[in-house]
RNA sequence: GGCCCGGUAGCUCAGUUGAAUAGAGCAGCAGCCUUCUAAGCUGCGGGUCAUUGGUUUGAAUCCAAUCCGGGUCACCA
């Protein structure tokens, strides 16, 4: 059992005995660093119920529990209402040679529980960006801190390839291309159709401008530009199902999947199941006929569709336009109903930016009215975006940082320091490559993952992403340092001794029990940033151990066991924690 | 304007179910490679926790008001 909840339990125990207190809520820290001690429990909140002094209660509650946890405690001291307590070298010994050879610490036995993940969702118009990298490095992570929690996951991924914007890619590509492909010009397929959504935009903006100057007003002119018009009706050809756009259609998401599959590949991106927007549509407007059947939904005189949540403190909502078309909260009802029918998830959590937090509410409000079996396990992870130090990124301002370009120079970077610091003479060029991408991909997840999800984040491409200090490196440096070592050494030698541990060693020990907590906390609050947190904690206080203790020159024989040991277990939890952030860690560097 | 989220060191971020003198990293300064990898270690400086008031033995954390920033309220996705 992890120390703080049997500290707790054993605190509970005699308080209950001895003081009839029975209350849940018994606060247990880590003790300071400037206080003698491991863990602290904090006796204000039970002093007043208990009309007693603290110093008093520390004292009497201390007493009791070294005297009836003679293994577990090895001393404490009560400094205001703190009750300090020392836990027994043995237990922490017991716990480091217990574990030490276990591949798998901190990993829960399956549950029988299935969790479906969904993220990326990319649009079949554009390439990724810096903000769908958060999003699949997030999604990704959370799958893997679920698995280790024990739950089976589902991951998958909503391909939104339909729809207005995609007609306007198709279009500007007609207009403009010639006939271009990726093959005739050399460009990535995500990135070539990415291009004439551009060029749609500068379009339609030059047409807007010239039908305002003609003495149309702009709102007016934005819906009748020549270029938008026809983007529409490309849109009812395609759900009309028009022979030649459909043609054009799977042509150039053909471009874009081949582009996309390169970057997921490249990033460790993969998917149990693939959704596309262009088959779960369909569901939707039947979903939305039964609606209309029932009164959940209301026709207006000219044909669209709405829902009207003013009662539940929303807006009115439109799920359907005039000329029948399906909007994007359309798929998605349809979509919830397809994942819940194949998967029977009992949580279905999509990891969607925050922009989209209305959306979601009244996604979930829709599937309860329509009384879907989906509808309560909907949880929308809703992320921060990611910012430039102007702002947001804009397509129109050219701010958008391209996730493939980004990549391009995390790994360049990674290159020209590891050349710099010339380590590597003795590497195959194959071992070479693969730590320049170790370290540079591993830099840019742990930059994107160490930061609370639900919280907006800066990213400053004038400045590139740090190599030092918090930082994947920093971790993966620790670990080919022990990797290093347990290659010269044999296996740990000697018995349990090795009392009375250093202060750095139990240090190290103290942080390693924490790990299944951890993974604990980070798969309850989805939150991969709380083991960036722990990974970095732990790397660095084994940094100070390495610096200040010799493993293979340790004094006794039992030190030198015990040290192997802190470092194999180190290791293995610098590994799987670094595996299930989706970041790799290098035998050497 | 309605609703939602945020404001902590020069910068990027932890800490927000109330608890000891508010923590890291970067940047700055000073030390440390005859010893398992210096992508490291040790130390120093740096704070009106947006502001004001309130609750409490105790507030960055809870409440109220104000200021500032962002998102959203599309027949875009």
């Amino acid at each position: 059992m992890e120390i703080i909840r049997e500290i707790r339990q054993a605190v509970g125990r005699i308080l209950q005995r001895d003081y009839a207190f029975t209350d849940e809520t018994i606060l247990i820290n880590a003790t300071k660093p400037e206080f003698e001690g491991d863990y602290t429990v904090v006796l204000f909140s039970f002093v007043k119920a208990l009309k007693k002094k603290p110093e008093e209660l520390g004292n009497e509650l201390g007493a009791a529990l070294l005297r009836e946890n003679a293994a577990l405690f090895s001393a404490f001291n009560v400094i205001k209402g703190f009750l300090n307590l020392t836990v027994s070298d043995g237990f922490w010994l017991d716990f480091v040679y217990r574990e030490s050879d276990n591949q798998d610490f901190g990993r829960s036995p399956r549950r029988g529980s299935r969790v479906m993940i969904e993220y990326s969702s990319p649009n079949t118009n554009k390439p990724l960006h810096l903000g769908h990298l958060r999003n699949n490095f997030l999604g990704w992570s959370i799958a893997e801190i679920y698995k280790a929690n024990g739950y089976d996951i589902v991951k998958t991924c909503i391909a939104n390839d339909r729809g207005i914007h995609i007609c306007k890619s198709m279009i500007a590509w007609q207009l403009f291309a010639n006939g271009a492909t990726p093959e005739s010009t050399g460009i990535k397929g995500d990135h070539l159709v990415g291009d004439y959504y551009v060029l749609f935009g500068n379009e339609h903006k030059k047409q807007v401008a010239g039908l305002v100057a003609a003495g149309m007003d702009k709102d007016t002119a934005e819906k009748e530009a020549p270029i938008m018009k026809a983007a529409q009706q490309m849109l009812v050809d395609w759900e009309a199902g028009k022979p030649e756009v459909h043609a054009l259609w799977k042509k150039m998401n053909g471009w874009v999947y081949a582009g996309f599959d390169e970057t997921y590949r490249r990033i460790g991106s993969d998917f149990d199941k693939t959704y596309y927007e262009s088959n779960t549509y369909l569901l939707g407007k039947e979903l939305v006929e039964r609606g209309l059947e029932n009164g959940v939904f209301e026709k207006e005189a000219d044909g669209s569709v709405w829902i009207d949540l003013t009662a539940d403190g929303l807006d009115r909502k439109i799920v359907q336009r005039k000329d029948g078309t399906a909007v994007y909260i359309t798929q998605d009802i349809g979509l919830a109903v397809k994942k819940y029918e194949e998967f029977h998830a009992g949580l279905s959590i999509y990891v969607v930016g925050d922009e989209q937090n209305y959306h979601f509410k009244v996604l979930k409000l829709i599937c309860r009215k329509l009384g879907l079996p989906s509808a309560d396990g909907i949880f929308h992870l809703s992320y921060g975006m990611v910012e430039l130090p102007t702002g947001r990124m804009k397509t129109r301002e050219g701010t958008v940082v391209d996730a493939d370009d980004l990549l391009d120079e995390m790994i360049a970077e990674a290159t020209r320091k590891t050349k710099e610091l010339g380590k590597t003479e003795d590497f195959s060029l194959d071992e070479l490559e693969e730590l320049y991408r170790i370290i540079g991909l591993g830099g840019l997840k742990f930059f994107l993952l160490r930061v609370d999800p639900k919280k907006r984040m800066v990213f400053n491409p004038e400045e590139s992403i740090d190599l030092h200090g918090y930082t994947a490196t920093f971790i993966q440096y620790a670990y080919a340092r022990i990797r290093s070592i347990l290659r010269k050494e044999a296996g740990p030698a000697g018995g349990a001794a090795g009392s009375p541990l250093l202060p750095l060693e139990k240090a190290l020990a103290i942080n390693l029990e924490r790990f299944p907590a951890v993974l604990d906390q980070a798969c309850q609050e989805m939150n991969p940033s709380v083991l960036a947190a722990y990974l970095f904690e732990l790397a660095k206080t084994y940094n100070s151990f390495y610096a200040e203790h010799s493993v293979s020159g340790a004094e006794t024989a039992e030190k030198k066991a015990l040290r192997l040991r802190l470092c194999m277990l180190t290791a293995t939890v610098l590994r799987n924690g670094m595996n299930m952030l989706g970041i790799r860690v290098p035998e050497r560097m």
